[in-house]
DNA sequence: ACCTTATTCTATCGGAT
DNA sequence: ATCCGGTAGAATAAGGT
């Protein structure tokens, strides 16, 4: 734990920011001994130091200010002083105890030999009845698995997290009986991933855990039907900026796609499609109607799908093409 | 393990500009 | 020559029995 420091005079604070050794000049009576300079204050390193000379005035200086405090459950958790970080990584949340091993006791006693024995075998005891149970047991073989999985496709910690929590709740809700404890994990990791907007390719799941593709999607499916966990969906409307600036097109013809992705879901023309197919034919329809055009396989390379698609989905929007969105005047004068 | 359904992809062709 | 529009069949995804 790094020492605060404060000045008399000076707010409060209660952490020193991460990474940032602000020094700020202080008051006007704050002076250094040496050449009278500035003295600011380094929360960081615990010293007081002269802004002109650099001259370390104070070192180790306590805080002061008030501590934190907590006023409820949360905040209590948030601000304790004390422990390791709670983690899911852990099969009890890295929060249990252990009988040590030491010789001596709490405070510091030898403890006689007539104790040890005893206390070898509350250890023994001990370990088997936390560790040693077989749900217990299966959870840390999981959350091993996972995290095995998940260095192997460089998913973020945090994400593994998530994947261990929903785990979790599977095991807590027995639906993990009847199936195996690697396929519910990755499934579990699979479904964190999706869930954090991160989705990795099931092909490379089963090569990193062994899992084959198939029980890997069902059991996927098991995991979201039973929590109802909603994943973000990619829409159309999500890809038209990074293609459309591929394709380098005006705003102009942006708000013409994103016009016509608009009314293509309220008719409902663009469900079951792929998203990706769906903005490149908006594009190209957009590009066009806009009058600076770019050719089917221009989109379809953008978006990464084929002509043909692109085709299809133009094929299925003709219906809302036919009020057009006109941003520039008629072309062509009427003469009569 | 096998079957179903829907979608997209590959490959290809003919017509238009 | 290139673009466009369409078709046939393979591949894939998701699902069910």
């Amino acid at each position: 734990m790094v020492t605060l420091t404060k000045l008399p005079g000076a707010p409060a604070r209660a952490r020193p920011t991460p990474g940032a050794p602000e020094p700020k000049p202080e008051n006007a009576h704050d002076r250094c001994p040496e050449c009278g300079g500035t003295l600011a204050r380094d929360p960081q390193h615990a010293e007081i130091l002269c802004q002109s000379c650099g001259l370390v005035v104070a070192e180790k200086e306590i805080d002061y200010g008030p501590d934190w405090r907590a006023f409820d459950a949360a905040s209590n958790e948030r601000r304790a002083h004390t422990g390791a970080p709670m983690t899911e990584s852990l099969h009890d949340y890295g929060l249990s105890t252990t009988v040590g091993r030491g010789s001596r006791d709490a405070m510091g006693k030898a403890i006689p030999s007539s104790k040890r024995l005893q206390i070898a075998r509350m250890r023994r005891l001990h370990q088997r009845t936390t560790f040693g149970s077989g749900a217990e047991r299966n959870l840390a073989r999981a959350i091993t698995e996972i995290h095995r999985v998940a260095s192997a496709l460089d998913v973020p910690r945090a994400v593994a997290e998530r994947g261990i929590r929903i785990y979790r709740r599977a095991a807590a809700e027995s639906m993990i009986q009847g199936r195996s404890i690697e396929g519910i994990a990755a499934a579990a990791l699979f479904a964190a991933c999706r869930l954090a907007g991160v989705p990795r390719d099931p092909e490379h799941f089963t090569r990193a855990s062994g899992v084959d593709k198939r029980t890997l999607l069902r059991l996927h499916r098991l995991l979201v039907r039973e929590f109802k966990l909603q994943e973000p969906q990619p829409t159309a409307q999500d890809y038209i900026a990074r293609f459309g600036s591929k394709l380098h097109i005006t705003h102009v013809a942006e708000a013409r796609a994103r016009e016509l992705v608009r009314r293509a879901d309220e008719k409902g023309l663009t469900s079951g499609r792929s998203p990706a197919g769906v903005a490149a034919a908006v594009l190209y329809l957009g590009s066009r109607d806009v009058g600076e055009p770019r050719t089917q396989k221009e989109v379809a390379e953008a978006a990464g799908v084929t002509e043909v698609t692109v085709r299809n989905r133009a094929r299925d929007l003709e219906p809302v093409l036919d009020a057009p969105m006109r941003v520039e005047p008629a072309a062509e004068p009427v003469h009569n």
